[in-house]
Formats: C-alpha cells, sequence, structure tokens
DNA sequence: CGAACAGTTGATATCCCTCAATGGCGGTGG
DNA sequence: CCACCGCCATTGAGGGATATCAACTGTTCG
C-alpha cells in the first residue's frame, strides 16, 4: 500500500452535522420541509407555507438501529450525516447487505407497501437522520398535490437507483465489482461535494462482500490488486483514487458481452482498455494479471 | 375479475386474455378502475365513481417492447395476460435481466422519478396489458386521496419485491439461485392459481442466466442437476416440481451463512437438508454431488 | 431440407471460496 | 504501561465451482 500522499481530511467534514438552516427547539434539531426538499435535491416549485413544517432529528451512534425487520413502519428518515449500512435477512436469518445510504438518502422506504420493514437500517457512524412521520407526510400531501407527487419521486429514485446499483453487479467479476463500487462511492461523494479523489470507507470488508456478492478475502484481494495496478490507493480503510478512467472500464465477463439487446450480433470483443500505462509495483499476485496487461 | 375457477390447462389458460369485465368500446378492450385494482390485489376500499374510470387494453407479440431504455416516461401498465421480461443497459450496452413480469405486476415504475425510463420491458408471448397514463392517475389520486395512497403502495411493493429477489441471489451458488428462481416462479403462480407444480419457462437459458447472474450453460447444468437428483423434472422449457421442500432449502455459501444480525457467533453450521431420500437416477456429474449426499 | 437458434453435455482453464497463518489496531484490566 | 484479547485486514495454499470453448442434438421456421 503506498502511502496516501495527503488527505486534506474528508473525515472531519462529513462527520459534522453539515446541515443548513435548522433550528432548536424543545431541546431538539427541527428541519423545515424546505430544508428536507433541499437535502433530497429536490426542487419544489410550492410557495407554501406547508415548506415549514418542522421535522424532528434524531441521533444515531455506530450499530444503532434506525429501524429494524419487522418493525412497524412509522415515517421515513432523510440521512443528514452519517454512514450507514441497509441489510436484509433471508429465510436462514443470515443478513445481505443491500445498501449503504449516506447524506441525502432517503431511508424507510421499504415499509410503504406494508406498513412494515422488511430491511433494517443500521449506522456506520455517528448519525444525523431528520425523521419525517408518514401520517403527517400524507397530511401535508392532502393540502398540497404537487409536494406529494415530489416526494413520490424522491421515493422511487431511491429506490430505482438501488436496483440499478445492485442490478450491474452480476455481471462483473470480483475486481470489477469492487472498481464499481468505489465508483458508486466516489460518484455520491462528488455529487455531496465531498473529496471523489480520497475517501474513507466506513464499512468492513466484510460488509462490502455481502454487498457485493463476494467474501471478505476476495474484497481485500480485489483491492490489493487495484492497488497493485496503480489504479488506486489502499491503505485500510482509506481509499485514494489515481486512475478513475481505469477504475471505471473494467468489462464485464465475456458471456454477457455478448448480451445485446434483441440479439443484435457483434464481432468478439476485445478488452478495450489498456492498463499497461502503470504498473509501478511488480506483480506477485495471479490475479493482478488482468489489471496490467491487455495481451 | 375472472372467474379463473379451476384451470386444468394452465399453459392454454395462461395464454389466452383471461381478464373478466372488460369493455369493448371505439374497438378495443377497456378496463376499469376497479378491474385493475383487483389484478393488483389491492383491496380499494373506496365507493367512488373514480373506480369506473377506464383504461385502454394494450396487446404486444412476442419481442415486442411495451417501453424502451431512454423513452419518455407516460404510463403505468398493469400485465393482464402474459409473459414479460424486465432489463436494464449497462454502460457497455450489453443487456441485464432484472425481472420477469407476468399477470398483476406491474410495469414502468422506473419511470415515475426522472420522467423517462431506465429499464426497459420486453414481451416474451403474447401479452395483454391495461394502460395507466400516468396524468390520468394523478388527476384521478387529486379526487380521491385513498386512491393516490393505494396505488403508491402497489409501486412500491413491486418495486421492494424485485430488490428482495435480486439480494437474495447474491449468497447462493449456481444450484441454489436456480432452485430459488424456480421458487420464484412457482410462488408467484401459485398466487394466480397458476400450477406451481408445472409449469413452462417462457425464457431463455441465456435470460435466466443473465437474472441470476450465471451463463446459460451453468444455468443448464443446474437445471440437469436438479432432474438428475429427483428434485425436478426438465423437458426443455417445461418444468415439473417434484420435491419442493428440497428445492426451497439449498443453503446459501458457507461465508455467507456466517454473516448473522450484530455478529453473534454460531457453531459452524451442518447442511441441514438431507437430499440422500431421494435418488431415482444414477450421478455422472460433478456437480450433482451436492444435491444428492449432505455427507 | 437447410439455416438459425435453443439446449445439452464434455473438457479445460480460471476464478474465487475455503481454510489457515500473520500482523495491525483498539480496548481492557492487571 | 503493557500483556492480552478480539476484531479487522492482508496474504498464501489448495481445491472446488463456474466460465469458457467446443461439439452435438433438437426445435422452429422459411
Amino acid at each position: 500500500m503506498a502511502p496516501l500522499t495527503e488527505m486534506p481530511n474528508p473525515t472531519a467534514a462529513e462527520h459534522k452535522a453539515c446541515l443548513t438552516p435548522h433550528r432548536s427547539e424543545r431541546g431538539g434539531l427541527w428541519s423545515t420541509l424546505a430544508d428536507i426538499c433541499q437535502l433530497l435535491q429536490l426542487d419544489i416549485k410550492v410557495r407554501d407555507d406547508t415548506l415549514e413544517a418542522l421535522f424532528q432529528h434524531r441521533r444515531l451512534k455506530p450499530d444503532e438501529p434506525a429501524y429494524r425487520v419487522g418493525q412497524a413502519f412509522e415515517a421515513l428518515h432523510v440521512v443528514n450525516a452519517g454512514f450507514l449500512k441497509t441489510v436484509m435477512l433471508d429465510s436462514g436469518g443470515d443478513e445481505r447487505v443491500v445498501g449503504f445510504p449516506m447524506k441525502g438518502d432517503l431511508l424507510g422506504c421499504d415499509g410503504i407497501c406494508n406498513d412494515r420493514h422488511v430491511s433494517e437500517v443500521i449506522a456506520l457512524s455517528d448519525c444525523d437522520l431528520i425523521v419525517i412521520p408518514f401520517k403527517q407526510l400524507l397530511c401535508l400531501g392532502h393540502d398540497c398535490q404537487e409536494l406529494e407527487h415530489t416526494m413520490y419521486r424522491a421515493v422511487t429514485r431511491q429506490m430505482v437507483q438501488e436496483t440499478v446499483n445492485l442490478a450491474t453487479l452480476g455481471a462483473l467479476r470480483s475486481d470489477a465489482r469492487v472498481a464499481r463500487f468505489l465508483v458508486m462511492i466516489a460518484d455520491r461523494h462528488a455529487a455531496l461535494k465531498f473529496s471523489s479523489q480520497s475517501f474513507r470507507l466506513r464499512m468492513t470488508r466484510r460488509e462490502i462482500g455481502s454487498y457485493l456478492g463476494l467474501t471478505l478475502e476476495t474484497v481485500s484481494r480485489s483491492l490489493s490488486a487495484l492497488d497493485a495496478a496503480g489504479v488506486i490507493c489502499v491503505n485500510q480503510r482509506d481509499i485514494e483514487i489515481l486512475r478513475p478512467d481505469i477504475l471505471r472500464s473494467l468489462p464485464p465477463m465475456e458471456a454477457f458481452q455478448r448480451m445485446k439487446p434483441m440479439g443484435i450480433k457483434f464481432p468478439k470483443t476485445t478488452h478495450s482498455a489498456d492498463f499497461t500505462a502503470s504498473l509501478p509495483k511488480p506483480n506477485a499476485h495471479p490475479s493482478r494479471a488482468r489489471l496490467q496487461a491487455a495481451a
């Protein structure tokens, strides 16, 4: 692992409650609906007093759940600060990570359809959430149709994004899965004006593996391989992205490259990217070959 | 809706438009909102004339799309009859199957958030869809809040179900993935009063593989292995389930069995199911061993 | 019939899971 | 303070699972 050149200190910036106009009332933090819409990046057009409605904040410590599987659905949450994981429990009781929410994400959407949660969300760091009681939201929506529509757009956007992320992983080999995972994280950091070039992972290798469908050892090896190839720089949970272009270009497996829409045929695809450019370190691991040579 | 009482011949019955009180007007088929709610298994309480609103049907032939990636979002669709696939296109233009909608499923939810579809839906058989123009739905929702809430519950239910299905696959090996896929199909057939014991797959091995993250050869081999173990009977696309108990009990990989919530430790799990009971056929393939012996 | 496609099966290479050993890091208690 | 412990991460060895390549069969459709 190369020494991470310098890391201005994204950790500190990400950790502090980096919100906006919130007010202290009744002893806790409260935010307006307008604040929430800004956090969700919704451009709400209504100029309405409903935007002044107040919603309470909720703090979580690491390992503390926002809600659990089976719990009655009462409220959505918006992440104002911190990092979390969303997990589902399979029939055997084993947990499967399905997402890593962070600032601006909407939590609890899975409870809308059944009045009961099928997933659970657990804090990976100190977190600050804004609670949106669903009944209250419905009441506000009753008065303001535009608001209701906008909020549901936010809900479906959140769910579509999760599906897109999960769906793209299936066709990739381990190195590419890990690479795509890092790209996802980087893009989300960029959207939040965090550094997308260097950041700290908040989850364990095991949790990453659960999300990607890999074992923790394979995740670790893939990170090491990307490091050895000079694409990233890994130091425990600190990641620096050196070659974002390569990180984004790792191809899917051969069998899935031919899955062109409607059966259009293509000549055998040659791996487009050549990683031969950067070989700062000797390769000693078998899986590193693919990252380094396109031959 | 349809008097789907008994169905001696699922295949034939599934193919014909097994709907109900629809009306022929302006040359096409139309259904009421009440019909749609029944199809979606929504218990709508409102006794309202909005339930008499009419929605047009749309027929698709095999390989015909209901909508395509990038197309402007204008309407949701409810499947009244037929079988389809939902696909997403990754950055390389390769297609990835993310679902196999059938009767009672809601199509097009992914367009709500962006006014543009990120997935596309293609018919695998002759299909009959009911078109729900979204603007019209919003207008109806404006008059009847209960209706709007109910429809959004249907939307989120559809999306949650897809996520759950995708999420459970990651921890399974190939045989278990295929088994779970068959269980999914069987359960959905059962919910529709179709035969869950024997049915015909409408998609190719390649499409199944794309959905499961496997190659078509592996899908074929897994089906053959389940057949050889006496768990199912495969004949091209016709499937008969002989041992649903075994089909549901295939365990995840070792590494993912230990992913108990919050780090609770368990003794090394012994594979609970013993498949030794039924060995009607000789085993000649390496991958069949796991299905037959728990030793 | 022949072409194109879907499915099955085999041989082989490779990927990644599994088991195992090691080191780093943080907390806890003598 | 430091030994100790537990958890996390890394790395290696080995083997099993699955992708890949290839050959063959069956089906559909013109």
